[in-house]
DNA sequence: AAAATGTATTGACAAATATCAATGTATTTA
DNA sequence: TAAATACATTGATATTTGTCAATACATTTT
């Protein structure tokens, strides 16, 4: 499926930002609940809260409610999606590379 | 190589915006000087020159100057490190994920 | 039922970002 | 050499983003 200019965006709006690379880092080793992800990170727990939000939008984590814990974990099939988006961004079409416009 | 946090942070930086995206999508036909992508997207050269600047440092476009033109081109090794550096981050150490924290 | 716990939301603010007009700098053309 | 061209930089401004304290909400525990 073709992902929008904007929607792509969004996907790597996740990444842009170093705390929310390394909270997806750490859901490498599975599942965590919010409150084990704070304890590994030096930000509050409502700038936590909004990291995941921005994480979850972009389809690369998922959420599951268990009583009053927040678990959180990798998506795969969102990340899948982020790779062909990365890989569809950057294709190159061999084609037409050979000649560049605007020649002296 | 392992990129650091701010360094991936960097790298999809590139793609976080829309504008950015279209760009990078336009330069896979091949290299294209500034002034052929500005014919195809609504802002202004400055604004152009500043996205430029953004998706140089991320690795994934590089410049080429060739008299007064500059001529931009998607960067292989780079868009290579971006997709390691994705697949890194996201890739299941699927030895820890039975079971989550914080059980009820 | 009251207190405690885990997380989300709100409000405020500082920092970063996207944008454009104006200007600067090479390079080419006349 | 003067004018034109292509692009970058600067300065200004509006928007977005990251952050935290305070608060709200839902759930569990006492």
């Amino acid at each position: 499926m073709e992902l929008s200019d904007k929607r792509i965006a969004l996907v790597f709006k996740a990444l842009c930002e170093e705390n929310r690379v390394q909270i997806i880092k750490l859901l490498r080793t599975g599942e965590k609940c919010a409150c084990k992800l704070l304890e590994e990170l030096n930000i509050s727990q409502p700038t936590l809260s909004h990291h995941m939000k921005i994480l979850c939008d972009s389809g690369l984590v998922t959420g599951r409610k268990e009583g009053k814990w927040m678990h959180y974990s990798i998506c795969e099939e969102g990340c899948q999606i982020a790779k062909d988006a990365l890989n569809e961004v950057t294709a190159l079409n061999c084609a037409c590379e050979a000649k560049s416009c605007c020649e002296k």
